[in-house]
This record gives C-alpha cells, sequence and structure tokens, in this order.
DNA sequence: AATGATTGTTAATCTAGTTTAACATCATTT
DNA sequence: AAATGATGTTAAACTAGATTAACAATCATT
C-alpha cells in the first residue's frame, strides 16, 4: 500500500499504535492528479492539506498584471495545499498545480479535527509540521534579502538537486523571484567560469 | 498581574481551567529587557519562545559584509524567538533586539515539553500560532516577489501603522529590503502625488 | 548653549536585473 | 517529414534601486 510513506515520515516524529493507524486512514483520502490539474486555485477556499506520496507540485500566485509568481515547489514526503486559506477557511492567495502526475493523501479540515480529538498525539504532530514549514519560510526570506541571483541559484541547485533536474528552467527563474532570460544568462556565466 | 495579557491571548483559541491556568504560570518565567538589550542572539542556541505584554522587538540577520536584515517586528500581543534555532536547538540565525524596555513571558523547551504533558489542549495552541506564523511569513514572499518597493512600503504602513510610527525609518527601509536613502526618496515621491 | 551622536534628505553616478525582440532547440502531433 | 508549441538563448536598450558623499535636522548629554 502507498500509505506506507505517509507512516512512515509521521513515526519520525511521533509513535502510532495500529489501531491509529487504522483510525488515521479511515479519515484521509489517497487520490490521484493528472500532470496540469489544479489541486487548489486561487480564489477557491482550500479544502484539503496533501501529502505528497509521488510526483511533483508547484505553488504559485498570479498577480494583477497576469504573471505568475512560483512560491515553492513540492515533491514525495512533502506537504502542499495553501495553508493560510485551509486553516482559516477563506479564499485563496495560491494555485498549487501538478508539474507531473501526483498520487497524494488528502485530509479535510473535518477529518482534521476528528483525528485531533480521537488521536490528540496528532496535534504535536502537525504542530512539528507547522514549525518546520515556518523554518523553512522564513530561510527563504532572508536569502531573497542578503542573496544576488547568482547565489540563490547556487543555493537552490546545492539545497533541491532533484528539482532542479525535474522542472523547467523558467519555472526556476520564477521561484528565484528573476526572469527566465536573466537565469539563463547567469548559467551561461556560470559554466564560462569554470 | 501582567498574566492577563497571556492568557487573553490563549483564551482566542481554547479554554483553560483555572487549575490550567495556575499550571501553565508556573511553569514560565516573567521577564524584562531594557531597550537595546538582545533576547537572542545569532550563534547562540535560543532558549526561549517570547510573548511579549509590552515593548517591541526586531528580529534581523546580520549577513557576510556586516549588512543587517530585518526580518520582522514584533509588539505586544506577539511571539519573539529564533523559532528554527529553538525547536532544533541548534545555534541561531537571528538576533532579537529590544527596541524599547520590554516586558516578555518566556517558555524554554523543556517547561513547554512539560506543559504539553500536563495539558495537551495546549498542543492545538501552539499548532494554531505556528500555523499563523506560516501565513504570515508566505504573505510576506509573495509581496517582496511580486511588488514594488513603493508598493511594499504602502502596505507595510496600512498593515502596520502602529510599528511605522514607533521604529526608525532606516531600520523600516531594511525591513523592506532597500536602502534608507530610497526610502526616504519614495516618501518624498509619495508626498508629492498628493 | 554647545557638542556630538543618531537619524533623515538630496543628488549624481552606477549596476543588477528587466524588457523586448529575434532566433534556436527540442518534443509532440499530424 | 513538416508543423506546431513549448522551452531556452543572446544581445541591446532601459529602469528600479544601490552606492557614495555631502549636508540637515533632531536628539541627548554635559
Amino acid at each position: 500500500m502507498n500509505h506506507k510513506t505517509l507512516l512512515d515520515y509521521i513515526n519520525k516524529h511521533i509513535n502510532l499504535t495500529v489501531e491509529e493507524e487504522a483510525i488515521l486512514f479511515s479519515k484521509v483520502v489517497h487520490r490521484n492528479y493528472l500532470k496540469d490539474q489544479y489541486i487548489v486555485q486561487q480564489g477557491d477556499t482550500c479544502k484539503h492539506t496533501n501529502f505528497i506520496i509521488s510526483g511533483c507540485t508547484k505553488t504559485f500566485y498570479m498577480d494583477e498584471k497576469g504573471q505568475e509568481h512560483i512560491v515553492m515547489f513540492s515533491i514525495e514526503d512533502w506537504w502542499t495545499s495553501d495553508l493560510g486559506s485551509f486553516i482559516t477557511q477563506t479564499p485563496a492567495d495560491f494555485n498549487v498545480q501538478c508539474l507531473e502526475n501526483t498520487q497524494l493523501i488528502q485530509f479535510t479540515t473535518e477529518s482534521l479535527e476528528a483525528l485531533y480529538i480521537e488521536i490528540p498525539k496528532l496535534e504535536r504532530f502537525f504542530r512539528k509540521v507547522a514549525e518546520r514549514a515556518i523554518v523553512a519560510s522564513q530561510k527563504r526570506i532572508i536569502q531573497n534579502f542578503s542573496l544576488s541571483a547568482i547565489e540563490r541559484y547556487q543555493i537552490f541547485k546545492k539545497t533541491y538537486p532533484e528539482i532542479d533536474q525535474r522542472v523547467p528552467q523558467y519555472m526556476i527563474a520564477s521561484y528565484l523571484g528573476i526572469t527566465k532570460e536573466f537565469l539563463s544568462k547567469i548559467k551561461s556565466e556560470l559554466i564560462q567560469k569554470q
């Protein structure tokens, strides 16, 4: 079963009994999306937090000028959703779209609330997930401020080598906050130096 | 007692009995810092998460070139610390320094762990605090990407009018990710338009 | 009241990154 | 094999914001 990926992940943080595992999986939905499908759409209220079993997604924001800004990529063993929309049940600021065929495990607000009551340990687990997300998010803020585009690209490649391979270059430019043309220039400069 | 501020804040999210409130306050420390004192220092391991009862702090990062980058300001009713350092107990990336005399309530890792056992409801509370922090952090990432410095400044003023008043202008420039000279230029342009 | 420290302004020059636009490469479909 | 669409490259002209440097204004402190 594909539930194993999620269990392995959870068991890094807390220990569930076999019964608790059964309760957990009775309350989640296993779902497949195709490449290019949207998991969350800007403006809709986000109904799920999603754990990725396989595949790859981009979370992006479309500004008033129609420009796409990629906030994060997510792959196997990561979470994806518009957390802001999900927790406050207000319209989403972000889109989440599949870059590959993607298998998810979905938690609704209701199923999570029910799970928190039946398995209080899960509060701890999701607190830890949230804490880790804050740390990652704050690291990004620092980097965007104090580093040049070249430095940010080099760090990106080191930190997420898999993603650098799997995702088209113009999306990486968007993630880095620069144009695709400038990323292209950076890359050719980096090659010439070596 | 000054504990009231924290209780009011907690009671927005969960309900504590009088006994639980007593347990909570038996495990925290109430502490005063003077203007300019450091609550957290880059390189040290961060020992506390701090709830601010009164005063104002800046959280900043000092880069290799010796430049200061302000990640956030915090005032009454907000939390401050280097969460990344605190939760992983590794050296802090950030400094937290008081911009005014500041009164805090401090939670250590040990007191929090003990509290989570004695009052499991607090897991939920701190999960919610963490979730809100993620949302705020992600909003900042979007803004830095898709908006010009002028737009970011206008949003800052609207979102945190109190802070705009209480904090020197060059620090606001640092928070916005621009130089103090450029912020000065922006402000005079905005005044001329009206 | 005077001195120096801290904060803020203005203007000239400079640069990292954008825009535009034309072209090249690669994949997918017919 | 040709055609279409998606992705990537290069180069010239442009702009938001940085840097430098000189000067005001505001403030504590003696």
